[in-house]
DNA sequence: GACTTATTCATACACTTGTTTTAAACACTT
DNA sequence: AAGTGTTTAAAACAAGTGTATGAATAAGTC
């Protein structure tokens, strides 16, 4: 980390080994060490650990949840102009493809995505807030979007299944490389092409199941 | 806490406050402070913080686990018996209905139940080892029994919905009570029987999705 | 009763955590 | 050359952590 700046080296490493071992288990002694700079540095650059946290969700989330959030519009949009019901696995797609591409777009956005995979599930607050507060109107957005793409739905069946949506999907993006569980002879490939073709039709089923 | 034993004082709040704030979260203070017995106590009935996890997981699991693994035993006896193919809403089934069972019988059970949920997201290797090593077994069997019930799908396929499933169950597992992202108006009901419905018809339809 | 064992208690220990402070260098612009 | 923002170094801070100790008490047994 010889070459980029202070600040970026600890975003980078910060982000890293948040992923790798969570917030609350990795020190600012590891991260400066790893990153090869002062331990004040990261209270000089972001003023507290939690800003950190912070400014890393902040540089890759509000650019993603961006395109996500106009996917989505795009394919209700869509649906209205040609007067056609709108599909279930556009939806999904317009939501699912965007992360995934943006995981596999270098091995930085891997580390990111499997910590936002971790961040919905973290039992402290602190993660879980700030994860929160930038997934909060997109997770209302995907809600009233499926609600009109499943109209015959009953509200609380909707609710457990996109419930289980957002489990499964969640669950895959966790995955940084380790399998935890990996029956004998399998060694799925992870790349997102196989994700998401994985997991749009799972899921679509799952969402129009009678 | 007054009429039970010590430990059972201790187990009781111990893993109430683990489901609610975490494994790491959850200090011996609070837990004995809580409880209240002295702090020393945990340390002279367990041996150790980790050793009180342990001690928890076995307590309940072990149990869970031994009627889990005969259901889905059951289910393929039964196919083999028939000579017929086995439906993967009973095989899920057999594997839910005495989990959500289990959670819904009691409110200590109910705190039990999000802890393995969310124990098997945990980023810290204390919490899932002790986890994995309970649950491993009966993982390998449901993906030799899905296996079956599923000829046609790929291995690798088949390892991704089971994947789906496994987040989508785990997800469910962990809410407690205190829902994250709720649309406004929205109430749902989360006893055993309505999450048990919820859940098979949307896995089933997603484990055999063409 | 006395004696032994099991349990509870207050306290101390060693350690890690995030954060702050001091000082001294370095890089850069005007 | 002066000044400004950055970086490093070393040290200390208060707070919190799991664990260990030894004395005091309770429970059980002969």
């Amino acid at each position: 980390m010889a070459e980029k700046s202070t600040r970026q080296c600890i975003l980078d490493t910060a982000e890293k080994l948040f992923a790798l071992h969570g917030y609350h288990h990795t020190s600012l002694r590891k991260i400066t060490g790893e990153a090869g700079v002062n331990l004040a540095a990261v209270n000089y650059h972001f003023g507290s650990k939690k800003a950190l946290l912070e400014a890393i969700f902040e540089y890759h989330l509000v650019p993603l949840n961006r395109i996500r959030q106009e996917n989505l519009k795009a394919v209700r949009d869509r649906s209205r102009r040609l007067n056609q019901p709108m599909e279930v696995a556009d939806i999904l797609r317009a939501f699912i493809e965007p992360t995934l591409r943006y995981r596999d777009s270098s091995s930085k956005t891997r580390y990111f995505i499997a910590l936002v995979g971790q961040s919905m599930t973290e039992t402290d607050d602190t993660v879980r807030r700030i994860f929160l507060r930038h997934l909060r109107p997109l997770g209302f957005l995907l809600y009233e979007i499926l609600k009109e793409a499943l109209p015959h739905l009953e509200p609380e069946t909707l609710y457990w299944r996109l419930q289980c949506t957002v489990g499964a999907i969640s669950h895959i993006m966790r995955l940084t490389g380790d399998m935890h569980i990996t029956p004998e002879g399998i060694h799925p490939s992870q790349d997102a092409e196989t994700l998401i073709e994985q997991l749009i039709p799972f899921l679509t089923a799952g969402l129009e199941a009678p």
